[in-house]
DNA sequence: TAGATTGTTAATCGATTAACAATC
DNA sequence: TAGATTGTTAATCGATTAACAATC
């Protein structure tokens, strides 16, 4: 990752690689904070005023967007859309990923009607759920009518419609099978929203949304507040 | 929050402060692990197989528990529901938090019906939307019917409940309004499902789920994945 | 030129890791 | 006692921050 750097000091880069995961992660905020002011007509952002609507540190935003190129003009700031257009470049918004969905329910309902999966260039080529009830629902996501098909067909939908990204939204004991028969079909990068630590080999990418995960993190603070209003500790206030 | 270092190393706890962000977002796993472990009989757990079930490495798990006490046996292994009461205390989930949750559509439906809120003890006591066709609607969360109310009940819902956490899973338009409303009311933590960054006055902890961000990070790797399969780069895998 | 703002540096901070002494 | 495994240490790594030289 830091071998590039031997390269020289010539590239603007960072070589296109070795960009911090902390940054990836925030990259995507920035994008639809650029995108959000695109459309007020707002042409020009310095670091400050862009930190401040993203709720990061203009610090952090300069070393961050540092590490794409230099895309700003001192004294001046940051053009709007040239900006988030090397962003979505960066991220590989500029060509379109599809993705199945696998299981159906309130969760992968709420998916599908997510307006902001057609908006970034993501398009849902595949619903799947084992459920006969549910299998042969026809689902509309982003204008586009799509057929809950039955697990059966994972496979053949992914090999056919070239999936790239894969969400499982599947109860916990199912998630670990889905996921197994996603990457032996090919698919190489998982959103996974079952409470379960998926197993995959290596090359695979998994990330995973955990409500429960949230919830007790939000619990552990609230728990430390009530402490802090305790009397011992009160003691630190005088 | 490291002032209490100060205090003197007499105590084995950490002090009962100064745990890692890093470490209390492990927690909630290891405890999910526990109890299954715990289902199904378990009754010791090395660090290494405990490490190896949640996907971290051994190390890193003896350098979590570490900061919560000591809860192990040298030589054995730690006592799989000793354990998981502690992690559970330490979370503060040995007392029952209140959720709110603001938005009824398919994803506060699929809120509603997880599982995962009750058995953690968290329980739902108010579900509220703008909608009139979802108003009034009766909601079954983990056996207690539930009726969505008004908006204009926030406040009232929040107070007489003595809720703790607000989940918001409303249009991103209608996220900062509904924010502010629920801390005006009391609620100091807060779970934000819409793509909005919140402004909150200090104190108050928000904790956001943006499946947009999720899917393009997922991009992002995917995109490495191509490019490192071009022929520029495959010089250095000679 | 003067004012503004970027891109980079260097210091600091926090998290991870490997190794091992302590101890069951 | 011998084998196993924890809890802790110290080294490393990566991320954050503040400050400022470069430059529009």
């Amino acid at each position: 990752m830091s071998l590039s750097r031997q390269l020289g000091p010539s590239r603007t880069r960072d070589d296109g690689r070795g960009i911090p995961d902390a940054t990836v992660a925030r990259l995507p905020v920035y994008h639809r904070v650029l995108r959000d002011l695109a459309d007020d007509g707002v042409q020009t952002v310095s670091s400050e005023h862009l930190a401040q609507v993203c709720g990061v540190s203009s610090a952090k935003l300069r070393k961050d967007l540092s590490h794409l190129g230099s895309y700003g003009t001192r004294g001046v700031g940051y053009d709007v859309s040239f900006l988030s257009y090397h962003i979505s470049r960066e991220l590989g918004l500029s060509q379109p990923w599809g993705v199945v969905i696998v299981g159906v329910g309130n969760l992968g309902h709420a998916l599908v009607s997510y307006r902001g999966f057609a908006s970034r260039g993501f398009e849902i080529v595949g619903l799947l759920d084992s459920h006969p009830d549910v299998v042969g629902e026809q689902v509309s996501a982003s204008g586009v009518d799509l057929l809950v098909q039955p697990m059966g067909e994972l496979e053949s939908v992914v090999r056919s419609s070239g999936a790239h990204i894969g969400v499982i939204a599947t109860p916990a004991d199912a998630a670990q099978g889905v996921c197994d028969r996603l990457v032996a079909a090919g698919v190489r990068s998982i959103l996974n929203f079952a409470p379960v630590v998926l197993v995959v080999p290596e090359g695979v990418e998994v990330r995973k949304v955990d409500l429960a995960v949230e919830l007790q993190i939000l619990a552990f603070h609230e728990q430390r507040r009530v402490d802090d209003s305790s009397p011992l500790v009160q003691v630190m206030q005088a």
